[in-house]
This record gives C-alpha cells, structure tokens and sequence, in this order.
DNA sequence: TTGTTATCAAACATTTTGTTTTGTATCTAT
DNA sequence: ATAGATACAAAACAAAATGTTTGATAACAA
C-alpha cells in the first residue's frame, strides 16, 4: 500500500481516538477529525465514507491483530480441544488487546466504547463457543453464549478503561472464576 | 402537569421509539420525529434540547416505573436482607419492566440500546450491592459488581428484544443460575 | 370569563456534511 | 532516472440539519 495512504490513514485513527479521549462520538465532527489529524477534507472522504465507517475501520484493524492467527487455529481442530488450556488462551487474547491499548482507550471512551463493544462480540461469537461446551448449566444454550459473550467483552472494557494496573493473567483468571467456575 | 404538554412528550416518545426500531439512533434527525410525532418544531425544542436529551428522558421515564417504590424501600433495611428471597426481588424487577416493553422496543434496538444499557447500568449499581454480599469469590469487588450489573442488565436486552416468549420467572432462573450460583 | 401558556407555522442564521475542481507533490514501475 | 499514475491540499460549493425567533391561535387553569 501507497506509503501516503498509510500515514493518512495512521493520523486519522491517532486523531480520532486522541478525540474520543476527550468527548462524545456523536459530538465529534469530522471538520475536527480533519484538523487534529492534519489531513484535507477531501482527503478524508477519500479513506472514509463517513465517521461511522472510520470507526468500524478502527474496530476492524484492532480485530484483526487480536484474533489473528491463534483463535482461527483453534477452531479448525475443535475436537481436539477438551483438554485445552483455557486459561492461557484468554490470557493470550489479553496480551494481544493489550499491545492495542492506546487506540483502544479511546475507542472504549464514551458511546464509541458501545459500538467497539458490538463489533467485539460478533468476533467472539465466532470464538467462544468452544469455551463453553464443558459448562453444564440448565439455560438455554444462546442466553449462555450471550452470557459469556458479554462478560468476556465487559471484563475488557472494565479492565481497559479503569483498572489497567492488572496483569491478563490476573484479568484471566477473574473471568474464568465468576463465569466458566460454575458449580 | 398542562394536558397539552404531556400529550406532546407522549406523542414524541411514541414517535421516537417507533423510528427507532426502523433504523439507527445516529440517522434519526429531528425532523423525522417532529413528523412522525406530528408536532411543531419549536414544540420539539420547547420541551427538549436535544435528541441525546430526548432520549435520555425516555429512559427516565422507564426507571421511575421499574424502581419506584419496592427497591429503595430494600435499600433503606437492608441488614435484614441476608434471609431474602431474590429470586422473587429479580422477578419483580422484569415484571416492571416488562409492562414497559413497548417503549423498551424501541430503546433497545440498535445503537440507543447502549444508551439505555448506560443509564440501566447506573441504577443498577446502586441496586445491586445487597444481593452480591453472600456472593464468595476471590476477585475485586468492584469487578464482581460490575460483573453482576452487566450481566442483569444483558439479560434483559436479550428477553426484551429476542426472546419474548420467556416469562419473568424462567428468566430470573436463568440469570440466577449463571451469575449468582456460585460454587 | 380572564389571564396564562402551549402550540403551530414560517422564516431565518448557522453549522455540518459531502462533492468537485485544480494544481502540486509523492509514489511505483520500468 | 524518468514517466505515468495517484494521493494530496486548498478552496469553493450545494444540500441537509440544527437551533432560534416571530406572531397568531387555541387550549388550559382558576
């Protein structure tokens, strides 16, 4: 790719969750985007249609480092995958959102938090339903999905908005107690 | 409260939730639900500020219904909780929220239902501490809190806008049994 | 009935959006 | 190194949306 498009492109991302560290997405123009991020308008509307695909734009670059190679792995050879780690594979997606941070910050910010929040659990629709064949619980089997969906997402976003001071290990193993540990 | 006023903030709640289960709370402008709602423009502004404020009237409106009475009074003796029964707590809960389910709909759909998720949150927060007191786990507190928050309120996103046919009981079963059924 | 107030319609300035044009600088491939 | 392609900035632009103001009318409460 065109080394000028990545630079533009690189300063709009920067510009844009530099901004949403401070105000509401709603609230952000794109005039603003443009001039945080040095770049014409024309520009702008070159890479992105609107502010909402910049957002999905940002979302998906994210997605793409975090479940990357490793998770695409794993479910191509699910049978073999009871006696699996399950602790170290969460863990591994941590560290991975974890080199993610800094634009992830300003992605959780606010009300772009919820959209990232949405693109997020697609992803791991796809990815959890390996985790949770062990669990045997008498609820219906999506209201489970969903449940360990949202609160894998909700762990992240609790862990990356306000208490970074912990470890993916220590993030791990909060998670695999309060929702895969069931009596 | 002037009959003319509260048929008018009627009449725009109505509209409001109407468009909002036919497309995105982003691309919902005032003059669509100045139409829909089929009153003036200046009335709109009259009695709301803006479309954010609209919104966050109506969940508002919902919350005074669902936490009325029956939760603070809880509140206010909660030493004398240990021995209670929270199923039956919970189910009153999504009793009253489901006599609002027509404008909860609304809410809940697309982008606005993480508005509403929001504000559900911070009623929640204020809820919930009683029932997590007999919850023994080895993780923060506050994670634990908000663990149990996200997981309520997903809960009713996914009764409320998938998966109708389940009553209050079944649900409050299902939310028992994967989030405070701790081994 | 009387004074008050919510409403509507219309016009308006302002802001934001998204497009187009033109000249310039930077890239890639040969 | 050069030539053709393309990404860029700046500016001007039309269209759409926002939020305010006006004055006349109808519904309200007391």
């Amino acid at each position: 790719m065109d080394r000028r498009q990545q630079k533009t492109r690189q300063a709009v991302f920067h510009a844009f969750s530099s901004l949403l560290e401070k105000k509401n997405f709603n609230n952000i123009t794109v005039q603003e985007i443009i001039d945080e991020a040095n770049v014409g308008r024309s520009t702008f509307y070159a890479h992105f249609e609107t502010k909402d695909s910049l957002l999905k734009a940002m979302c998906t670059d994210i997605f793409q480092h975090v479940f990357s190679d490793d998770l695409k792995q794993e479910n191509s050879h699910d049978f073999s995958h009871a006696g699996h780690d399950i602790q170290k594979e969460i863990t591994h997606i941590l560290y991975h959102l974890q080199d993610n941070r800094k634009n992830l910050k300003g992605l959780l910010s606010c009300d772009s938090g919820d959209i990232f929040m949405g693109y997020f659990k697609e992803y791991l629709e796809q990815a959890f339903p390996i985790f949770i064949k062990e669990i045997h619980c008498d609820v219906p089997a999506d209201y489970l999905l969903n449940h360990v969906v949202c609160s894998f997402s909700e762990t992240v976003r609790w862990w990356i908005t306000k208490h970074e001071q912990y470890t993916p290990e220590q993030i791990a193993a909060f998670f695999i107690q309060c929702v895969l540990k069931q009596g």
